[in-house]
DNA sequence: GTCTATAAGATGATAGAC
DNA sequence: GTCTATCATCTTATAGAC
């Protein structure tokens, strides 16, 4: 661990993670990843087998901090109320961090459609936890309480997803759009509890 | 016009919208479009110099259509409340007949940052409308508007572009994720007024 | 306009020397 | 472990016959 960052199988995934998530699976040529990495083409054969072996540790390492920061969150003992907060506040954070993980993550969902929703377990992580239980217990039983969830995921991540729209219709400039992602941190909790103490 | 579906340069262009629209720019052969169409790999070429100008067409379509649904609803001469629910209840529609039409857009929006945004004068068909203006005119001056604009947006699109992550969460069928998008035609006019009524 | 054949280059992967 | 050289295949695009 002391060379971790000259060690030559983590530089390769670091280019990997790099480039993968930057232009996505098909755009992505080994070559471009060698180059990055600094190291030879072979190397790339000789570490990881095949690109797509590369591929599928990068997504899997990716989806599964994407889902654990969920996970974890939705799982903290803490009041309703400051859950929500505490999940518009980490999770906007980490995206500001990360702003190309969710459309590189959506748009490998859709070319491989199965693959990494099963070995990622999705459901089992993120299903029957804290937050679930009590956001059924606060909306009465005429709306599904996804509905809400769908709602809370929308508004949090969708900004980042739609980014080039956004600016391209608005006009605004990447400094107003952090300024405005900033915001919504606190904007974010005040709408969903509107919306659900009202539903 | 009359034997428009057998016209051999409409017939490459359906095939391409199919493909591109479902497997992306790069994951999308020319041979693949060629067999798609029934036709040979040269004719491709012949009617549309490249397989990047094909494409380039083809997104620009995509894109002009997904906005200008946009643009004429919210010019239309209706009341605010009406507008909203005119938008939802239109744009659920296209986008359950289109579901793939965000994430193709979205995606390739990201590896030609600018331009198709240049081309498609997206600033200038939605931008300055009664809608937006009305949107002003509805809140205060301490949240800017965009950010209602955005909740619009996200809670309308966001779940056709995320569906693969809600269905792997949920475990809901896809009739019962078509069933939500019927619902939310009525709940998002609903939420948008709550939350706008509360700033 | 439409086809076959093929050029020209890109790309993933491996053999073999060091 | 790391490199160079090379293979085998895929992919876009074009030449030229019909």
């Amino acid at each position: 661990m002391t060379n971790k960052d000259t060690n030559t199988e983590e530089k390769i995934k670091e280019a990997a993670r790099k480039l993968f998530l930057q232009k996505g699976y098909a755009n992505t040529k080994t070559r471009d990843i060698a180059a990055e990495a600094g190291i030879n083409l072979a190397l790339l054969n000789y570490y990881f087998r095949s690109k797509e072996k590369l591929f599928a540790l990068i997504m899997k390492e990716h989806m599964m901090s994407f889902l654990s920061g969920l996970q974890h969150i939705l799982n903290q003992e803490l009041d309703f109320d400051k859950q929500i907060q505490l999940f518009a506040d980490s999770y906007i954070d980490m995206l500001l961090v990360n702003p190309d993980l969710p459309i590189f993550i959506l748009s490998e969902l859709r070319n491989h459609p199965d693959k990494f929703l099963e070995e990622t377990q999705l459901r089992e992580r993120v299903h029957e936890v804290r937050f679930f239980k009590e956001l059924i217990a606060r909306t009465d039983s005429k709306v599904h309480p996804l509905h809400f969830f769908i709602n809370l995921i929308s508004i949090t991540v969708f900004p980042f997803v739609g980014r080039p729209l956004i600016q391209g219709i608005s006009g605004i400039s990447d400094q107003q759009f952090t300024q405005m992602m900033q915001e919504r941190k606190e904007l974010i909790p005040k709408w969903i509890e509107l919306i659900l103490s009202n539903s």
